[in-house]
RNA sequence: GGUGAUGUAGCUCAGCUGGUUAGAGCACAGGAUUCAUAAUCCUGGGGUCGAGGGUUCAAGUCCCUCUUUCACCA
């Protein structure tokens, strides 16, 4: 037997749980609930991560300490993970006790080894609010493209990437303030010096390949020591020996792990004591975490906090004597339709808003599964085949063939079910056979997180089931009453579906736990299935109800409407410094106030333009270089954004219309002396603007 | 910009170390059936496997160039 420790991502306490960040909890439920039914020990926490700048500053503006903030968050996060059927051992708190004690352990035993060194640096400070801003706090002009209030690590506009002290016009996100430069001294982890531990490490086999490809291009560059401090004020935990200085949040959200891990201890031991469970089940922390350990230990992340969890996490853990990641399980992004979580678009779907218009999460836990597989790729949630393959594959087939068959055994042999005889294998057992022959193949993939695959074998056998049902047609045979006898043919086929139907249930049960749980009822054997149910058989069958309705497209659209109607009334939030921060809203633009006077209509200079030339900028990923005529003694130089609609060449001598007095803009390419007007929205553009026959170079647009 | 990944039927995806006419589910068309809260079964149409070069007796599968989409750049 296995003694296995799972987990997932810690989630920000900043925000709600998303389809997003679902992928990863359910990906993780799914493994953890196959391991369980294998026999194994297995324990599965998580915890909200709750420290940092981000937390502090939303607790400030709606005027509660950050511990109410995190506790409300911490409330709403169990909520929808429970919802979600998303089974937590321990579900606890950054901000706990047992993770100060063991960061603050952790950080002392890497400064007795050295690993931690002290600089001094520069930062960015606030003197209105007194503190320390953290890049994405800071806003100004982009030192390359110098577009307006860009955030202090790299420019959206442009795309560059550069450090807060070049922005041009810095100002700060909290107070409004110019900020000014201010020396502190900081505390580091000395990663450059576990450079030859990593790269052993991270290619033992601890990786995906992507993964480990990451990692390569990562070394290349070499490691850089790792800032762990940030200056208070800072909602986290203090550096002992080390007054007003406070661990990075990135410093003790892995330690959380540990933390919830060694809660769970504690209260297992605690209800062992007291004789509420078997002493069979208590725990030990050391025998999960000591250097030597041979449990297994698993982390399932998103690919984008692989950095922390493949570089520093093994870097602490090596160097403060505790033992190291069995394996890391990346995965990919949610892409919804196609694209990125849109709020415009009401493809931004919390937890909450699916549970109000869908219900049921079991829909979402089939479709993600079979969407899944052990690589760091994207999953795309696509609504429309999302109701497709939910009705269609859990309702349509699968529960189908108990729907079809349960009838006929409550109605004629008082729901007993007729057992296996040998001598009728061939014939009317065929179908349980047959579902029992993919055992191993499926327990694999689980195993290997292939679920899309495992479901693909599972359907196919699904498949099997419903043909075998066709041939057999236990509706012919049940108008002949002789049929009506136990131990009838139509007895036994019926009964060889539902048996079938049960193999099934136990296959998808770490995807439908609440299904599964629904059919051991009906089985007349009220309990959690394991694996090793799948060597018994059933007895009796209880009245049918149906077990799962199918999804109503209405409620989708419902559900996207609902969360488009969302975005008006929102305020503008802070944008966060959390890895998982979520896209900040666009200032909306409010219902009120939204008119302009014709005179703020007439300050712009709207001319028909001539294309006299056009032409691609070489390094432009989206520019076009377009020299405008309107009839001046010169012409303008322009650089618009529709590389990707037009071909220069179709563009030369065409009129369009330009905004004449727009500022100069020195772009990365040139000097773009005004703009051209085009359309465009998410189906398509942009499209250039074309005046009506008769219009004259130079004309105004009024 | 650099790097990694990605692009296969209308949709969502399989296609292992290159090898017979490229597959599945859904959707669509025709038929069968009626036990099942329109579920099931059979048959069929549909793809120049992102584009262009190359290697090879043979390429979706290997190499090069370009391109799409996504991510990462601490």
């Amino acid at each position: 037997m296995r003694k296995i420790l799972v987990t997932s991502a810690l989630p920000y306490a900043n925000g709600s749980i998303h389809l997003g960040h679902l992928v990863e909890y359910i990906q993780t439920d799914i493994w953890v609930r196959f391991q369980k039914m294998q026999g194994h020990t297995v324990h599965y926490v998580c915890a909200d991560d709750t420290h940092g700048t981000p937390i502090m500053l939303r607790a400030q503006k709606e005027g509660i300490t950050p511990e109410a903030l995190i506790d409300a968050v911490h409330k709403e996060h169990s909520a929808d993970f429970k919802e979600f059927l998303v089974e937590f051992d321990n579900y606890y708190s950054t901000n706990a006790p047992e993770n100060k004690e063991l960061s603050q352990t952790i950080y002392k035993k890497l400064k007795a080894n050295g690993k931690i060194a002290t600089k001094t640096i520069e930062q960015f400070y606030d003197p209105v609010k007194n503190m320390f801003l953290p890049d994405r706090f800071i806003k100004g002009e982009c030192p390359k493209c110098h577009a307006k209030d860009q955030y202090g690590d790299n420019c959206e506009v442009c795309g560059a990437t550069y450090n807060p002290t070049e922005l041009i016009n810095a100002y700060s996100a909290v107070s409004g303030a110019a900020p000014i430069r201010k020396e502190t001294e900081h505390y580091f982890f000395k990663l450059s010096e576990c450079e030859d531990f990593l790269k052993t490490w991270t290619r033992s086999g601890t990786l995906q390949g992507e993964a480990a490809n990451k990692m390569g291009e990562w070394f290349e560059n070499g490691l850089n020591d790792w800032d762990i401090s940030r200056d208070a004020p800072y909602f986290g935990f203090e550096i002992p020996d080390a007054p007003g200085k406070y661990f990075y949040v990135w410093l003790d959200a892995p330690i959380g792990y540990m933390a919830s891990f060694k809660r769970l201890v504690e209260d297992t031991n605690r209800k062992v004591d007291a004789g509420e469970l078997p002493e069979s089940r208590r725990m030990s922390f050391d025998e999960y975490w000591k250097q030597d350990s041979t449990t297994e230990l698993y982390h399932f992340i998103g690919k984008d906090i692989l950095y922390f969890h493949a570089l520093f996490w093994p870097a602490t853990l090596e160097y403060s004597g505790y033992r190291k990641p069995t394996q890391i399980f990346a995965h990919g992004f949610l892409t919804v339709n196609g694209e990125k979580m849109s709020k415009s678009r009401g493809t931004f779907i919390t937890a909450r808003s699916y549970l109000d218009h869908i219900k049921n999460p079991e829909y979402l836990r089939y479709y993600y599964a079979a969407k899944l597989n052990s690589t760091m790729e994207d999953i795309d949630l696509n609504l429309e085949d999302f109701v497709a393959r939910v009705n269609s594959d859990l309702v349509g087939k699968y529960i189908n063939i108990a729907s079809r068959t349960a009838g006929f055994i409550s109605k004629y042999f008082d729901g007993k079910i007729l057992d296996t005889d040998l001598n009728r294998i061939n014939e009317t057992a065929k179908a349980t056979m047959v579902t029992l022959g993919s055992i191993e193949e499926i327990a694999e993939y689980y195993e290997a997180r292939d679920y899309g695959r495992a479901l693909r074998e599972i359907m196919r056998v699904t498949d099997y089931v419903n043909e075998y049902v066709n041939e057999m047609a236990p509706w012919v045979l049940a108008k002949d009453s002789n049929q009506h006898q136990i131990g009838s043919k139509l007895h036994a086929v019926c009964s060889d579906a539902l048996k079938a139907f049960r193999v099934l249930t136990i296959y998808l049960t770490p995807v439908l736990p609440e299904v599964s749980q629904k059919v051991a009822v009906l089985f007349c054997e009220p309990r959690n299935y394991l694996w090793n149910d799948l060597q018994f058989a059933p007895e009796k069958i209880s009245a049918y109800n149906h077990l799962i309705t199918r999804i109503d497209p209405k409620a989708i659209e419902a559900m996207t409407e609902a969360n488009k109607e969302n975005l008006a009334p929102t305020p503008a939030v802070i944008k966060t410094a959390s890895p998982a921060a979520a896209p900040v809203l666009a200032a909306s633009d409010a219902a009120e106030g939204s008119y302009i006077s014709i005179d703020d209509f007439t300050k712009v200079d709207l001319r028909i333009a001539k294309i006299v030339n056009a032409e691609h900028v070489e390094g432009a990923e989206k520019l076009l270089k377009l020299t405008l005529d309107i009839g001046d003694a010169t012409t303008r130089q322009v650089f618009a954004g529709i590389k990707s609609a037009y071909d220069p060449e179709t563009l030369k001598g065409r009129l369009t219309v330009m905004v004449a007095n727009l500022a100069p803009r020195k772009m990365k390419f040139g000097m773009s002396e005004g703009m051209v007007l085009a359309a465009s929205d998410d189906n398509g553009g942009p499209f250039i603007l074309s005046p009506d026959v008769g219009a004259q170079l130079g004309m105004r647009v009024k």
